[in-house]
DNA sequence: ATAATATATGCAGATTTTTGCATATAGAGC
DNA sequence: GCTCTATATGCAAAAATCTGCATATATTAT
């Protein structure tokens, strides 16, 4: 029964302590992303990121939702959220991010173009 | 700058999340512990418990002490112990652990004899 | 139906970690 | 000094993970 306990909590901890996994939980803790966002963001293969997308999914740890061609992740664990502000600290603010090319980019790529033309 | 603390987050997840590793933690949540203490508790070999002991210590999870022929180990982050308390619950009662040599586990089992003799 | 795009899956080589075991070290007591 | 006990270290085989790449799937648009 405890043994239970160390078993999904040390398998929590695990699939924590990878970093690129740790910063696309970062990342989804700012609100859901697809998966090109994150993959603009991180740099990193596509094939990549959705093979650490699918174990976190699978674990539980984040969810998806499909619209359209894109599939937006998002955290799905409360003590996920708990721990990471432990550890890296408060929420950073979300940064547009060049190079993703989803609805939810292009807006506020938009809305900083809008921006920039004020000043 | 950020990239490190990904990095020194990671380390301490992965650390964490490992069922040996995290049992060893939680059991120095309940206070100091000689290696044979853990090994008993644990069941496993000498050997064993101090290779994952020594990944703890190295990356300034534990501490120990030495007391003559036993060395003590505690935990020495509070962030561990947050961690701990967030993820297992609150700490679990000592119990006395057969099989274990140390002054510490001889002491706990006289106040048992004599608790059994009160009966 | 075909093409194009976003994402998922499968597989394999490279690298790490895990685990077990033999042996080394260090202190205590004789 | 020697012996005993508690703990540490070293090493290697086995197992797991990491990573990259080719390809499959699903949806939209033409």
């Amino acid at each position: 029964m405890r043994d239970e306990l160390y078993e999904s909590a040390s398998q929590l901890f695990f699939l924590m302590g990878h970093p690129v996994r740790l910063r696309i939980l970062d990342l989804l803790r700012r609100g859901e992303a697809c998966v090109c966002h994150l993959q603009a963001a991180l740099g990193l293969p596509q094939p990549y990121v959705s093979q650490q997308l699918r174990l976190l999914r699978e674990a539980g740890l984040i969810s998806s939702r499909r619209e359209g061609l894109f599939i937006y992740y998002r955290l799905a664990n409360q003590q996920v959220e708990e721990l990471l502000g432990k550890v890296l600290g408060p929420v950073e603010e979300t940064q547009p991010v060049p190079g993703c090319a989803c609805p939810k980019c292009q807006r506020s790529f938009s809305a900083d173009f809008l921006k920039e033309a004020v000043r």
